[in-house]
DNA sequence: GAAATTGTTTTTCAGAGCAGAACGACGGCC
DNA sequence: GGCCGTCGTTCTGCTCTGAAAAACAATTTC
Protein backbone atom coordinates (compact mmCIF):
# COMPACT_ATOMS: atom_id res chain seq x y z
CA UNK A 1 0.00 0.00 0.00
CA UNK A 2 2.30 2.68 1.11
CA UNK A 3 4.91 0.53 -1.17
CA UNK A 4 8.04 0.72 1.28
CA UNK A 5 7.17 -0.24 5.04
CA UNK A 6 7.16 2.83 7.76
CA UNK A 7 7.45 2.45 11.76
CA UNK A 8 4.08 3.06 13.27
CA UNK A 9 5.29 3.07 16.82
CA UNK A 10 7.23 6.57 15.32
CA UNK A 11 4.46 7.84 13.62
CA UNK A 12 2.45 7.77 16.63
CA UNK A 13 4.70 9.44 18.78
CA UNK A 14 4.72 12.68 15.97
CA UNK A 15 1.09 12.28 15.82
CA UNK A 16 0.95 12.96 19.38
CA UNK A 17 4.16 15.61 19.32
CA UNK A 18 2.20 17.05 16.67
CA UNK A 19 -1.01 17.58 18.37
CA UNK A 20 0.79 18.97 21.04
CA UNK A 21 2.90 21.61 19.15
CA UNK A 22 -0.40 22.29 17.35
CA UNK A 23 -2.20 23.64 20.72
CA UNK A 24 -1.60 26.33 22.59
CA UNK A 25 -1.66 25.11 25.99
CA UNK A 26 -1.28 21.37 27.97
CA UNK A 27 -3.23 18.39 27.40
CA UNK A 28 -3.99 15.81 29.18
CA UNK A 29 -3.63 12.09 28.24
CA UNK A 30 -7.08 10.87 27.99
CA UNK A 31 -7.76 13.83 25.65
CA UNK A 32 -4.51 13.11 23.42
CA UNK A 33 -5.29 9.72 23.38
CA UNK A 34 -8.86 10.31 21.88
CA UNK A 35 -7.35 12.58 19.45
CA UNK A 36 -4.79 10.53 17.87
CA UNK A 37 -7.30 7.49 18.32
CA UNK A 38 -5.03 5.52 21.16
CA UNK A 39 -5.37 3.93 24.48
CA UNK A 40 -4.70 6.27 27.13
CA UNK A 41 -1.66 3.64 28.52
CA UNK A 42 0.45 4.23 25.01
CA UNK A 43 0.19 7.62 25.04
CA UNK A 44 1.67 8.14 28.56
CA UNK A 45 4.03 5.94 27.42
CA UNK A 46 4.92 7.90 23.96
CA UNK A 47 4.35 11.37 25.87
CA UNK A 48 7.42 10.02 28.52
CA UNK A 49 9.37 8.85 25.70
CA UNK A 50 9.03 12.02 24.18
CA UNK A 51 9.94 13.55 27.50
CA UNK A 52 12.67 11.57 28.29
CA UNK A 53 14.17 12.97 24.71
CA UNK A 54 13.01 16.62 25.75
CA UNK A 55 10.80 17.18 23.14
CA UNK A 56 7.95 17.39 25.74
CA UNK A 57 7.30 18.75 29.24
CA UNK A 58 4.70 18.07 31.78
CA UNK A 59 3.43 20.71 33.86
CA UNK A 60 1.21 19.74 36.72
CA UNK A 61 -0.41 16.53 35.41
CA UNK A 62 -0.47 18.03 31.43
CA UNK A 63 1.35 17.70 28.36
CA UNK A 64 2.62 20.65 26.22
CA UNK A 65 5.30 20.77 23.95
CA UNK A 66 8.83 21.98 24.73
CA UNK A 67 10.60 24.72 23.21
CA UNK A 68 13.60 22.49 23.31
CA UNK A 69 11.86 21.72 19.74
CA UNK A 70 13.23 25.01 18.59
CA UNK A 71 16.92 23.15 18.57
CA UNK A 72 16.06 20.73 15.78
CA UNK A 73 14.82 23.17 13.55
CA UNK A 74 17.88 25.79 14.44
CA UNK A 75 20.51 23.16 13.91
CA UNK A 76 19.34 22.04 10.66
CA UNK A 77 19.19 25.60 9.60
CA UNK A 78 22.88 25.92 10.32
CA UNK A 79 23.89 23.75 8.64
CA UNK A 80 22.36 25.39 5.57
CA UNK A 81 25.22 27.26 4.19
CA UNK A 82 23.32 29.72 2.21
CA UNK A 83 21.50 29.95 5.47
CA UNK A 84 24.57 31.23 7.44
CA UNK A 85 25.77 33.21 4.81
CA UNK A 86 22.41 35.23 3.87
CA UNK A 87 21.01 35.92 7.49
CA UNK A 88 22.60 39.12 8.35
CA UNK A 89 21.70 40.36 4.97
CA UNK A 90 18.19 39.91 4.79
CA UNK A 91 17.86 40.93 8.15
CA UNK A 92 19.71 44.21 6.94
CA UNK A 93 17.66 44.38 4.10
CA UNK A 94 14.37 44.22 5.96
CA UNK A 95 15.88 46.84 8.26
CA UNK A 96 16.34 49.42 5.08
CA UNK A 97 12.82 48.68 3.82
CA UNK A 98 10.89 48.35 7.25
CA UNK A 99 9.01 45.38 5.52
CA UNK A 100 9.02 41.61 6.04
CA UNK A 101 12.16 40.04 4.46
CA UNK A 102 12.58 36.40 3.91
CA UNK A 103 15.09 33.41 2.71
CA UNK A 104 13.28 30.56 1.22
CA UNK A 105 14.81 27.56 -0.18
CA UNK A 106 13.58 24.53 -2.63
CA UNK A 107 13.07 20.90 -1.35
CA UNK A 108 11.21 18.42 -2.60
CA UNK A 109 9.59 20.06 -5.26
CA UNK A 110 7.94 23.14 -2.68
CA UNK A 111 9.40 26.16 -1.03
CA UNK A 112 10.32 26.74 2.16
CA UNK A 113 11.17 29.89 4.18
CA UNK A 114 14.03 29.33 6.50
CA UNK A 115 14.34 32.73 7.78
CA UNK A 116 12.13 35.64 8.01
CA UNK A 117 13.01 39.01 9.40
CA UNK A 118 10.88 42.07 10.39
CA UNK A 119 11.30 45.15 9.69
CA UNK A 120 9.72 48.28 11.26
CA UNK A 121 6.04 48.26 9.36
CA UNK A 122 4.25 45.74 11.72
CA UNK A 123 3.32 43.00 9.44
CA UNK A 124 3.45 39.15 9.08
CA UNK A 125 2.25 36.84 6.50
CA UNK A 126 0.14 34.39 7.52
CA UNK A 127 2.86 31.71 7.09
CA UNK A 128 5.67 31.05 9.12
CA UNK A 129 9.22 29.60 9.01
CA UNK A 130 9.35 26.09 8.15
CA UNK A 131 6.01 26.26 6.02
CA UNK A 132 5.50 24.73 2.81
CA UNK A 133 4.08 26.59 -0.07
CA UNK A 134 3.99 25.54 -3.26
CA UNK A 135 6.85 27.29 -5.81
CA UNK A 136 4.13 29.07 -8.11
CA UNK A 137 2.26 31.12 -6.03
CA UNK A 138 5.08 33.13 -4.07
CA UNK A 139 7.62 35.50 -5.80
CA UNK A 140 10.94 33.88 -4.39
CA UNK A 141 9.47 30.34 -5.45
CA UNK A 142 9.00 31.48 -9.15
CA UNK A 143 12.24 32.79 -9.03
CA UNK A 144 13.43 29.40 -8.19
CA UNK A 145 11.71 27.88 -10.27
CA UNK A 146 12.95 30.03 -12.82
CA UNK A 147 16.35 29.16 -11.65
CA UNK A 148 16.06 25.40 -12.30
CA UNK A 149 16.09 23.59 -15.46
CA UNK A 150 13.56 22.61 -17.58
CA UNK A 151 13.33 19.43 -17.38
CA UNK A 152 13.07 19.74 -13.45
CA UNK A 153 10.59 22.31 -13.71
CA UNK A 154 8.58 19.86 -15.68
CA UNK A 155 8.90 17.02 -13.03
CA UNK A 156 8.05 19.41 -10.31
CA UNK A 157 4.88 20.63 -11.81
CA UNK A 158 4.14 17.36 -13.12
CA UNK A 159 4.14 15.76 -9.52
CA UNK A 160 3.13 19.37 -7.78
CA UNK A 161 0.46 20.53 -10.27
CA UNK A 162 -0.12 24.26 -10.42
CA UNK A 163 -3.47 24.54 -7.70
CA UNK A 164 -4.95 27.89 -6.83
CA UNK A 165 -4.67 29.35 -3.95
CA UNK A 166 -6.29 32.72 -4.33
CA UNK A 167 -8.53 34.12 -7.97
CA UNK A 168 -4.63 35.27 -8.97
CA UNK A 169 -2.95 32.47 -9.00
CA UNK A 170 -1.38 31.24 -12.38
CA UNK A 171 -2.52 27.75 -12.72
CA UNK A 172 -1.70 27.65 -16.21
CA UNK A 173 1.64 25.69 -17.64
CA UNK A 174 2.16 28.04 -20.65
CA UNK A 175 1.18 31.17 -18.76
CA UNK A 176 3.79 30.00 -15.93
CA UNK A 177 5.89 28.87 -18.65
CA UNK A 178 6.00 32.52 -19.87
CA UNK A 179 6.34 34.50 -16.50
CA UNK A 180 9.38 32.53 -15.70
CA UNK A 181 11.00 33.64 -18.95
CA UNK A 182 10.19 37.02 -17.84
CA UNK A 183 11.70 36.65 -14.38
CA UNK A 184 14.91 34.98 -16.39
CA UNK A 185 15.60 38.18 -17.97
CA UNK A 186 14.56 40.99 -15.80
CA UNK A 187 16.05 38.77 -12.64
CA UNK A 188 13.30 39.85 -10.64
CA UNK A 189 9.62 38.24 -10.18
CA UNK A 190 6.70 39.47 -8.52
CA UNK A 191 3.75 37.80 -6.97
CA UNK A 192 0.62 39.92 -7.04
CA UNK A 193 -1.70 38.43 -4.39
CA UNK A 194 -1.24 35.17 -5.64
CA UNK A 195 -0.44 33.35 -2.73
CA UNK A 196 -2.71 35.36 -0.41
CA UNK A 197 -5.22 37.92 -1.08
CA UNK A 198 -4.07 41.30 -0.28
CA UNK A 199 -0.33 40.23 -0.09
CA UNK A 200 2.11 41.44 -2.67
CA UNK A 201 5.95 39.99 -3.16
CA UNK A 202 9.38 40.37 -4.61
CA UNK A 203 11.64 38.38 -5.04
CA UNK A 204 14.81 37.07 -7.16
CA UNK A 205 17.16 33.52 -6.96
CA UNK A 206 20.76 32.81 -5.92
CA UNK A 207 22.69 31.55 -7.58
CA UNK A 208 24.30 28.37 -5.92
CA UNK A 209 27.02 25.88 -6.07
CA UNK A 210 26.17 22.17 -7.42
CA UNK A 211 25.04 20.00 -4.34
CA UNK A 212 23.05 22.94 -2.77
CA UNK A 213 19.31 23.41 -3.62
CA UNK A 214 17.82 26.67 -5.02
CA UNK A 215 17.43 29.45 -2.66
CA UNK A 216 15.73 32.81 -2.97
CA UNK A 217 15.17 35.80 -1.04
CA UNK A 218 11.81 37.98 -0.92
CA UNK A 219 10.00 41.34 0.51
CA UNK A 220 6.69 40.75 1.06
CA UNK A 221 3.79 43.21 2.32
CA UNK A 222 0.12 44.30 2.21
CA UNK A 223 -0.77 45.75 -1.18
CA UNK A 224 -1.90 48.75 0.08
CA UNK A 225 1.68 49.81 0.54
CA UNK A 226 3.28 47.83 -1.80
CA UNK A 227 2.34 49.84 -4.56
CA UNK A 228 4.10 52.29 -7.77
CA UNK A 229 7.59 53.16 -7.39
CA UNK A 230 8.10 52.26 -4.13
CA UNK A 231 7.35 48.65 -5.17
CA UNK A 232 8.94 48.40 -8.51
CA UNK A 233 11.92 50.55 -7.98
CA UNK A 234 12.82 51.30 -3.86
CA UNK A 235 12.56 47.81 -3.01
CA UNK A 236 13.37 45.56 -6.10
CA UNK A 237 16.59 47.22 -6.31
CA UNK A 238 17.44 46.60 -2.31
CA UNK A 239 16.26 42.60 -3.26
CA UNK A 240 18.57 42.17 -5.98
CA UNK A 241 21.43 44.52 -4.27
CA UNK A 242 20.90 42.54 -1.25
CA UNK A 243 20.91 39.19 -3.17
CA UNK A 244 24.32 40.45 -4.95
CA UNK A 245 25.80 40.73 -1.30
CA UNK A 246 24.59 37.32 -0.36
CA UNK A 247 26.62 35.70 -3.29
CA UNK A 248 29.24 37.91 -2.59
CA UNK A 249 29.51 36.31 1.11
CA UNK A 250 28.92 32.29 -0.32
CA UNK A 251 31.64 32.87 -2.90
CA UNK A 252 34.87 33.47 -0.73
CA UNK B 1 15.76 1.61 35.46
CA UNK B 2 14.27 4.14 33.60
CA UNK B 3 11.24 4.48 35.97
CA UNK B 4 8.26 3.52 33.55
CA UNK B 5 9.06 2.66 30.11
CA UNK B 6 8.86 3.94 26.80
CA UNK B 7 9.02 2.92 23.30
CA UNK B 8 12.36 1.94 21.89
CA UNK B 9 11.28 2.52 18.29
CA UNK B 10 11.00 5.99 18.92
CA UNK B 11 13.90 6.80 20.70
CA UNK B 12 15.61 4.89 17.58
CA UNK B 13 14.00 7.00 15.42
CA UNK B 14 15.17 10.39 16.94
CA UNK B 15 18.30 9.28 17.41
CA UNK B 16 18.49 8.71 13.60
CA UNK B 17 16.70 12.14 13.23
CA UNK B 18 19.03 13.77 15.68
CA UNK B 19 22.12 12.17 13.79
CA UNK B 20 20.89 13.79 10.62
CA UNK B 21 20.36 17.08 12.10
CA UNK B 22 23.45 17.47 13.47
CA UNK B 23 25.29 16.56 10.37
CA UNK B 24 25.76 19.38 7.65
CA UNK B 25 25.72 16.93 4.86
CA UNK B 26 23.37 13.75 3.83
CA UNK B 27 24.31 10.70 5.11
CA UNK B 28 24.08 7.18 3.84
CA UNK B 29 22.16 4.10 5.89
CA UNK B 30 25.00 2.32 6.23
CA UNK B 31 26.99 5.21 8.00
CA UNK B 32 23.75 6.23 9.82
CA UNK B 33 23.02 2.35 11.16
CA UNK B 34 26.80 1.90 12.29
CA UNK B 35 26.27 5.53 14.02
CA UNK B 36 22.78 4.83 15.92
CA UNK B 37 24.07 1.03 16.35
CA UNK B 38 20.74 -0.97 14.62
CA UNK B 39 20.77 -3.12 10.96
CA UNK B 40 20.64 -1.37 8.01
CA UNK B 41 17.27 -2.59 7.55
CA UNK B 42 15.76 -0.99 10.37
CA UNK B 43 17.11 2.02 9.80
CA UNK B 44 16.04 2.18 5.85
CA UNK B 45 12.66 1.61 7.59
CA UNK B 46 12.62 4.67 10.11
CA UNK B 47 14.45 6.57 7.89
CA UNK B 48 10.76 5.84 5.48
CA UNK B 49 9.15 6.72 7.87
CA UNK B 50 10.51 9.76 8.94
CA UNK B 51 10.63 11.07 5.40
CA UNK B 52 6.86 10.40 5.08
CA UNK B 53 6.71 12.51 8.20
CA UNK B 54 8.32 15.15 6.02
CA UNK B 55 11.15 15.68 8.84
CA UNK B 56 13.76 13.73 6.23
CA UNK B 57 14.47 14.34 2.38
CA UNK B 58 16.23 12.08 0.28
CA UNK B 59 18.72 13.47 -2.08
CA UNK B 60 20.28 11.29 -4.77
CA UNK B 61 20.26 7.82 -2.36
CA UNK B 62 21.77 9.77 0.89
CA UNK B 63 19.20 11.17 3.54
CA UNK B 64 19.35 14.94 5.09
CA UNK B 65 17.33 16.71 7.90
CA UNK B 66 14.51 18.51 5.86
CA UNK B 67 13.89 22.18 6.63
CA UNK B 68 10.03 20.84 7.54
CA UNK B 69 12.05 20.74 11.42
CA UNK B 70 11.73 24.25 11.50
CA UNK B 71 7.68 24.11 11.15
CA UNK B 72 7.64 22.41 14.30
CA UNK B 73 9.97 25.01 16.68
CA UNK B 74 8.04 28.03 14.77
CA UNK B 75 4.70 26.09 15.97
CA UNK B 76 5.48 25.68 19.53
CA UNK B 77 7.09 29.33 20.01
CA UNK B 78 4.08 30.77 18.50
CA UNK B 79 1.73 29.64 21.06
CA UNK B 80 4.16 31.17 23.72
CA UNK B 81 1.96 33.54 24.57
CA UNK B 82 5.43 35.78 25.66
CA UNK B 83 7.17 35.64 22.45
CA UNK B 84 4.08 36.77 20.49
CA UNK B 85 3.97 40.27 22.09
CA UNK B 86 7.95 40.50 22.83
CA UNK B 87 9.41 39.45 19.42
CA UNK B 88 9.09 43.21 18.09
CA UNK B 89 10.33 44.77 21.25
CA UNK B 90 13.29 42.17 21.27
CA UNK B 91 14.01 43.43 17.56
CA UNK B 92 13.66 46.72 18.31
CA UNK B 93 15.92 46.55 21.27
CA UNK B 94 18.55 44.57 18.78
CA UNK B 95 17.89 47.37 16.64
CA UNK B 96 18.44 50.59 18.74
CA UNK B 97 21.04 48.93 20.65
CA UNK B 98 22.94 47.32 17.55
CA UNK B 99 23.63 44.40 19.75
CA UNK B 100 22.50 40.87 20.00
CA UNK B 101 18.92 40.78 21.89
CA UNK B 102 17.27 37.33 23.39
CA UNK B 103 14.33 36.68 24.87
CA UNK B 104 14.47 33.38 27.55
CA UNK B 105 11.99 31.32 29.37
CA UNK B 106 12.46 29.06 32.04
CA UNK B 107 11.56 25.24 31.19
CA UNK B 108 12.17 22.52 33.55
CA UNK B 109 14.39 24.08 35.62
CA UNK B 110 16.67 25.39 32.74
CA UNK B 111 16.70 28.52 30.49
CA UNK B 112 15.88 27.94 27.14
CA UNK B 113 16.69 30.98 24.06
CA UNK B 114 13.68 31.42 22.23
CA UNK B 115 14.05 34.18 20.37
CA UNK B 116 17.32 35.85 19.19
CA UNK B 117 17.97 39.21 17.24
CA UNK B 118 20.78 40.39 15.44
CA UNK B 119 21.82 43.72 16.05
CA UNK B 120 24.02 45.78 13.62
CA UNK B 121 27.27 44.80 15.13
CA UNK B 122 28.18 41.30 13.42
CA UNK B 123 28.51 39.41 16.26
CA UNK B 124 26.48 36.35 17.76
CA UNK B 125 27.15 34.22 20.55
CA UNK B 126 27.88 30.34 20.43
CA UNK B 127 24.70 29.11 21.21
CA UNK B 128 21.31 29.26 19.27
CA UNK B 129 17.52 29.45 20.06
CA UNK B 130 16.45 26.15 21.52
CA UNK B 131 19.75 25.53 23.47
CA UNK B 132 19.48 24.44 27.26
CA UNK B 133 21.25 26.95 29.16
CA UNK B 134 21.47 26.81 32.95
CA UNK B 135 19.75 29.33 34.89
CA UNK B 136 22.57 30.63 37.03
CA UNK B 137 25.25 31.39 34.24
CA UNK B 138 23.43 33.65 32.32
CA UNK B 139 22.06 37.27 32.87
CA UNK B 140 18.56 36.61 31.84
CA UNK B 141 18.76 33.18 33.57
CA UNK B 142 19.77 34.82 37.09
CA UNK B 143 16.89 37.38 36.14
CA UNK B 144 14.33 34.44 36.12
CA UNK B 145 15.28 32.72 38.88
CA UNK B 146 15.21 35.99 41.12
CA UNK B 147 11.83 36.32 39.87
CA UNK B 148 10.77 32.87 41.17
CA UNK B 149 9.77 31.75 44.97
CA UNK B 150 12.38 30.75 47.08
CA UNK B 151 11.21 27.13 46.75
CA UNK B 152 11.17 26.92 43.30
CA UNK B 153 14.57 28.23 43.49
CA UNK B 154 15.85 25.72 45.77
CA UNK B 155 14.53 22.91 44.08
CA UNK B 156 16.03 24.21 40.63
CA UNK B 157 19.59 24.10 42.55
CA UNK B 158 18.82 20.93 44.03
CA UNK B 159 18.37 19.14 40.58
CA UNK B 160 20.70 21.21 38.28
CA UNK B 161 23.10 22.23 40.61
CA UNK B 162 25.91 24.92 40.07
CA UNK B 163 27.92 23.30 37.29
CA UNK B 164 31.04 25.98 36.44
CA UNK B 165 30.94 26.98 32.49
CA UNK B 166 34.03 29.34 32.85
CA UNK B 167 36.09 30.42 35.46
CA UNK B 168 33.65 33.32 36.47
CA UNK B 169 30.46 30.79 37.10
CA UNK B 170 28.91 31.13 40.13
CA UNK B 171 29.41 28.49 42.33
CA UNK B 172 28.72 28.74 45.44
CA UNK B 173 24.57 28.97 46.61
CA UNK B 174 25.14 31.84 48.96
CA UNK B 175 26.99 33.94 46.67
CA UNK B 176 23.74 33.32 43.89
CA UNK B 177 21.56 34.30 46.62
CA UNK B 178 23.04 37.38 47.24
CA UNK B 179 23.02 38.13 43.53
CA UNK B 180 19.39 37.27 43.37
CA UNK B 181 18.44 40.03 45.77
CA UNK B 182 20.50 42.72 44.39
CA UNK B 183 19.00 41.30 40.91
CA UNK B 184 15.71 41.76 42.74
CA UNK B 185 16.51 45.36 44.22
CA UNK B 186 17.71 46.80 40.70
CA UNK B 187 15.62 44.97 38.52
CA UNK B 188 18.92 44.17 36.55
CA UNK B 189 20.78 41.43 36.05
CA UNK B 190 24.21 40.50 34.66
CA UNK B 191 26.51 37.86 33.27
CA UNK B 192 30.34 38.93 33.20
CA UNK B 193 31.56 35.96 31.42
CA UNK B 194 30.09 33.78 33.42
CA UNK B 195 28.71 31.96 30.72
CA UNK B 196 31.31 31.92 28.24
CA UNK B 197 34.59 33.76 28.25
CA UNK B 198 34.99 37.14 26.32
CA UNK B 199 31.09 37.41 26.21
CA UNK B 200 29.29 40.41 28.81
CA UNK B 201 25.40 39.90 29.19
CA UNK B 202 22.52 42.21 30.94
CA UNK B 203 19.17 40.99 31.53
CA UNK B 204 15.73 41.71 32.87
CA UNK B 205 12.67 39.78 34.00
CA UNK B 206 9.28 39.56 32.37
CA UNK B 207 6.35 39.58 35.27
CA UNK B 208 3.92 37.23 34.14
CA UNK B 209 0.64 36.24 34.72
CA UNK B 210 -0.09 32.54 36.52
CA UNK B 211 -0.15 29.31 34.40
CA UNK B 212 2.72 30.77 31.99
CA UNK B 213 6.67 30.06 32.60
CA UNK B 214 8.89 32.43 34.02
CA UNK B 215 10.59 34.78 31.04
CA UNK B 216 13.67 37.29 30.86
CA UNK B 217 15.26 39.31 27.80
CA UNK B 218 18.61 40.35 27.81
CA UNK B 219 20.97 41.82 25.29
CA UNK B 220 25.12 40.12 25.06
CA UNK B 221 28.22 41.09 22.96
CA UNK B 222 31.55 41.04 23.61
CA UNK B 223 33.08 42.20 26.76
CA UNK B 224 35.79 44.03 24.91
CA UNK B 225 32.45 46.46 23.65
CA UNK B 226 30.57 45.76 26.19
CA UNK B 227 31.99 48.32 29.10
CA UNK B 228 31.40 51.14 31.05
CA UNK B 229 28.41 53.55 30.73
CA UNK B 230 27.65 51.93 27.56
CA UNK B 231 26.52 48.60 29.11
CA UNK B 232 25.55 50.06 32.50
CA UNK B 233 23.64 53.15 31.26
CA UNK B 234 22.58 52.99 27.92
CA UNK B 235 21.99 48.98 27.34
CA UNK B 236 21.15 48.58 30.87
CA UNK B 237 18.43 51.53 30.19
CA UNK B 238 16.68 50.25 26.65
CA UNK B 239 16.66 46.57 28.15
CA UNK B 240 14.43 47.98 30.91
CA UNK B 241 12.48 50.40 28.69
CA UNK B 242 11.83 47.06 26.31
CA UNK B 243 10.30 45.13 29.47
CA UNK B 244 8.05 47.19 30.10
CA UNK B 245 7.42 48.11 26.68
CA UNK B 246 6.40 44.00 26.10
CA UNK B 247 4.50 43.95 29.75
CA UNK B 248 1.91 46.56 28.37
CA UNK B 249 1.44 44.12 25.39
CA UNK B 250 1.33 41.59 27.26
CA UNK B 251 -1.28 42.66 29.87
CA UNK B 252 -3.63 43.98 26.78
C1' DG C 1 34.10 -5.54 -16.76
C1' DA C 2 34.72 -7.59 -12.11
C1' DA C 3 34.51 -6.69 -7.31
C1' DA C 4 33.36 -4.27 -3.52
C1' DT C 5 30.10 -1.26 -1.43
C1' DT C 6 25.64 0.55 -0.49
C1' DG C 7 20.58 0.94 -0.61
C1' DT C 8 16.45 -1.98 -0.59
C1' DT C 9 13.73 -6.03 0.22
C1' DT C 10 12.78 -10.46 2.37
C1' DT C 11 12.68 -13.83 6.08
C1' DT C 12 12.22 -15.00 10.54
C1' DC C 13 11.17 -14.52 15.39
C1' DA C 14 11.74 -12.58 20.11
C1' DG C 15 9.64 -9.11 22.39
C1' DA C 16 7.76 -4.65 22.00
C1' DG C 17 3.59 -1.94 21.38
C1' DC C 18 -1.00 -1.80 22.10
C1' DA C 19 -5.96 -2.35 24.22
C1' DG C 20 -8.30 -2.98 28.20
C1' DA C 21 -8.69 -3.31 32.88
C1' DA C 22 -7.15 -2.27 37.39
C1' DC C 23 -5.03 0.94 40.46
C1' DG C 24 -4.20 5.32 42.66
C1' DA C 25 -4.06 10.26 43.07
C1' DC C 26 -6.48 14.55 42.68
C1' DG C 27 -10.28 17.72 42.64
C1' DG C 28 -14.90 18.91 43.14
C1' DC C 29 -19.38 18.61 45.23
C1' DC C 30 -22.57 18.22 48.65
C1' DG D 1 -14.40 16.64 55.58
C1' DG D 2 -15.58 12.43 53.39
C1' DC D 3 -17.60 10.45 49.15
C1' DC D 4 -17.46 10.12 44.19
C1' DG D 5 -16.11 10.97 39.54
C1' DT D 6 -12.25 11.79 36.72
C1' DC D 7 -7.87 11.49 35.08
C1' DG D 8 -3.00 9.94 35.10
C1' DT D 9 -0.36 5.82 35.83
C1' DT D 10 0.60 0.92 36.06
C1' DC D 11 -0.43 -3.95 35.03
C1' DT D 12 -1.73 -8.09 32.16
C1' DG D 13 -1.87 -10.60 28.24
C1' DC D 14 -1.96 -11.06 23.30
C1' DT D 15 -0.72 -9.93 18.74
C1' DC D 16 1.87 -8.26 15.43
C1' DT D 17 5.61 -5.38 14.67
C1' DG D 18 10.31 -3.76 14.89
C1' DA D 19 14.71 -5.57 14.53
C1' DA D 20 18.81 -8.84 12.92
C1' DA D 21 20.52 -11.34 9.35
C1' DA D 22 20.77 -12.50 4.88
C1' DA D 23 19.51 -12.22 0.15
C1' DC D 24 19.01 -9.03 -3.58
C1' DA D 25 19.69 -4.99 -6.54
C1' DA D 26 21.71 -0.91 -7.88
C1' DT D 27 25.89 1.81 -7.49
C1' DT D 28 30.47 2.96 -7.59
C1' DT D 29 35.36 1.68 -7.78
C1' DC D 30 39.31 -0.28 -9.51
Amino acid sequence: MTGTTTVDATMNSFRILERLVASDEALGVTELAADVGLSKGVVHTHLNTLAELGYVTKRDRKYLASMGLLALGEDVRSHLGVFTAARRHVDNLARVTGEVSTLFVEEDGVGICVYMAHGSNDWTPEYACGTRIPLHVTAPGKAMLASLGRERVADILDERGLDAQTAETITDRNVLRGELRTIRENGISFCREEQSAGVIGVGTSIALTERAPAAAIGVCGPSSRLTGRYLEEDITGQVISTAKSIQVDLTR
